[in-house]
RNA sequence: GGAUCGGUAGUUCAGUUGGUUAGAAUGCCGCCCUGUCACGGCGGAGGUCGCGGGUUCGAGUCCCGUCCGGUCCGCCA
């Protein structure tokens, strides 16, 4: 037996036990003729108390952090304890000990204050690994994933897996591709979701699936972005959109419970696309706190009469103004000022500046356009700011996508420098009536904002004849955000053939297309299939959120990096000659 | 496809206006130490300054190119 416990389990109730251990070796600490040694496994850290002759041992035998090894001793009570550690107040009072296996000097430190940088944490995942921190990051992915079938399981959905070498459909993200042995010059698809194949689900009747599935898809990468990544795929039939969204909303509400102890009680909040764009300026917005975006000016439209008779040129000039008044900031100084102003010029933001209005607390006002607002038009437009005294009111002009785009920005931003992002504050809601389409200004064209699938609002249907309406119908669709971000989205579906072929039609895809990409999925709408809808979360994300972090990177076991390459296995890589005669391949170098 | 930051000891970093022998911390090795848990003390080893080219009497430092990594924009139905 190589162990009889482990090493985070031993406490005061177990002082006297003869026990094994077996474990790494975290530090070492030697004074002359006693030696301490921390052992580490995945359950927490034990101390190990050599006395003079087994410290005499390690002359012969020399140990080293990270070695592998097995002790056996009694459990006693420390003389010194130690708080910060759950097995702080035993110790092992070691009567033998083997060296299982010596390892390496590790290249970084095995702690979660590392030392180590992020490439080098890559190239050693299995070090890494080791690192508490990390082990935490995947227990709770662990622990979220049993939470969320638990709950689908209690809800009788079934886990149906769909294949994963599928047909390649260009639209949407780029496809990975393999190449297919046994079809020369042909290729299957990896899959970029499930879609297709949970609707034929619902076509066979199964009406409630869900599937913790990989996903693939062939874009460039971001903190919270892998070429491969995990969604949590859910499809059910005989459901309209309140079904749907009750059902999940449940499932949050388990899983937040079940995994973090949180207790929501309240029915999310649910905002439509349009309000989110309007308050937010985002479709994802943090509703942690308040801080909305006031619309002064939007599409050369005035909405704040104020402006009348103001004669300021970038206001004038500009397409769209929007404000927000940043509560008990009028103290701000001229540096943190310029110093958000800078932050705004910076090109990933590309404002050509900030105008702001402090709203002091003896009443009196101080802009930074002073010269063309007199006091009176400040109370005014504070006043129509919603600003409060003691407010700092921060104002953005110019063209409306990007200076929307902006000002949501710079929300989260003064948000993040003020403190009202607490990780730990969960503020969860739905944001619904998504645009059905989504116009692409590069080619002229029309694409589905969700995917082709997504049913309009049925009242809409008609506006389809006519491209110049397309940006005006609403489609069933529905987004989770959390904290800021998109954790999951779906919609109702088409089951019809013929408006799934108007949809098509609406895309861009002549009939002869639609059928040769998605006749399957055509063919079996005309073999009696029922309403269904669904919805697909981002697992990583969701366990980034619930563990605090922005990136997701730390919450998968073996991720890529930046570039999409795993840089332990040093994969991609070529593949010799022979395997690409077999795949009838030729590679071209440039 | 683009922007931007970085690459110096095993590791994380500093390195001034271009100027003698490139530093610190930590890790590692050796010696000392019976209550540490960030142990402590003394000593030691450890460098192709990512790579290539250029400017210069002289380059870690300036210029050009390139490779690698981080972040972001585009992209992500």
């Amino acid at each position: 037996m190589y162990r009889t416990h482990t090493c985070g389990e031993l406490r005061m109730q177990h002082v006297g036990n003869i026990v094994t251990l077996a474990g790494w070796v975290q530090t070492i600490r030697k004074f002359g003729s006693i030696t301490f040694i921390d052992l580490r496994d995945r359950y927490g850290i034990t101390q190990l108390l050599f006395n003079e002759t087994l410290t005499a041992r390690f002359d012969n035998t020399p140990i080293g952090r990270e070695f592998v090894i097995q002790v056996n001793g009694k459990v006693i009570e420390r003389s010194n304890k130690n708080p910060k550690l759950p097995t702080g107040d035993i110790e092992i009072e070691i009567a033998d000990f083997a060296i299982m296996n010596i390892a390496s000097v590790p290249p970084f430190t095995i702690e979660d204050d590392t030392d180590g940088g992020d490439e080098l944490r890559m190239k050693y995942r299995y070090l890494d690994l080791r690192r508490p921190v990390l082990r935490r990051n995947l227990e709770l992915r662990y622990k979220v994933n049993r939470s969320v079938r638990n709950y689908l399981d209690g809800k009788g959905f079934w886990d149906i897996e769909t294949p994963f070498l599928i047909k390649s459909t260009p639209e949407g993200a780029r496809d990975f591709v393999v190449p297919s042995r046994m079809n020369g010059g042909q290729f299957y698809a990896l899959p970029q979701s499930p879609q297709t194949f949970k609707q034929l689900l619902m076509v066979s009747g199964y009406d409630r699936y869900y599937q913790v599935v990989k996903c693939f898809r062939d874009e460039d990468l971001r903190a919270d972005r892998q070429p491969e990544f995990t969604q949590i795929d859910c499809e059910m039939s005989f459901v309209e959109q309140e079904d749907i969204l009750q059902i999940f909303e449940g499932l949050f509400k388990h899983v937040f419970k079940d995994v973090k102890g949180v207790e929501i009680t309240d029915a999310f909040p649910r905002i439509t696309w349009d309000d989110a764009m309007w308050h937010y300026g985002n479709d994802k917005p943090d509703i942690r706190f308040e801080m909305k975006i006031q619309n002064v000016k939007t599409e050369n439209h005035i909405h704040c009469n104020t402006l009348n008779g103001v004669d300021f040129k970038v206001f004038n000039d500009a397409q769209t103004i929007l404000a927000i008044s940043v509560p008990n900031a009028s103290e701000y100084t001229r540096k943190q000022i310029d110093d958000l102003i800078d932050w705004v010029k910076r090109p990933q933001i590309g404002m050509n500046g900030m105008v702001y209005i402090k709203c002091n607390t003896d009443g009196t006002y101080k802009s930074s356009v002073d010269k063309f607002f007199t006091e009176d038009k400040l109370k005014e437009f504070s006043s129509f700011c919603n600003a409060n005294s003691g407010d700092l009111i921060l104002i953005l002009a110019g063209a409306e996508n990007r200076t929307r785009k902006a000002m949501s920005e710079l929300r989260l931003e003064v948000g993040n420098r003020l403190g009202l992002r607490n990780p730990d504050n969960y503020k969860p809601l739905w944001v619904i009536d998504f645009p059905l389409f989504e116009y692409n200004e590069e080619d002229n064209s029309w694409a589905a904002r969700h995917h082709p699938f997504t049913s309009p609002k049925p009242e809409q249907i008609a506006l389809m004849d006519n491209p110049d309406q397309f940006g005006e119908i609403k489609a069933n669709a529905y987004d989770i955000v959390l904290n800021g971000t998109e954790i999951g989205g779906g919609s109702i579906r088409i089951f019809q053939r013929d408006l799934q072929e108007k949809m098509f039609a609406a895309l861009g895809l002549t009939k002869e297309e639609a059928q040769e990409k998605f006749g399957f999925l055509l063919g079996a709408f005309e073999y009696g299939a029922p309403p269904h809808g669904g919805i697909a979360f981002g697992f990583d994300r969701l366990c980034a959120l619930l563990g605090g972090q922005e990136t997701i990177r730390d919450f998968i076991a073996f991720p890529k990096n930046n570039a999409g390459r795993d840089v332990m296995l040093d994969a991609p890589s070529a593949i010799d000659e022979k395997q690409l005669q077999e795949l009838n391949l030729k590679t071209t170098t440039e």
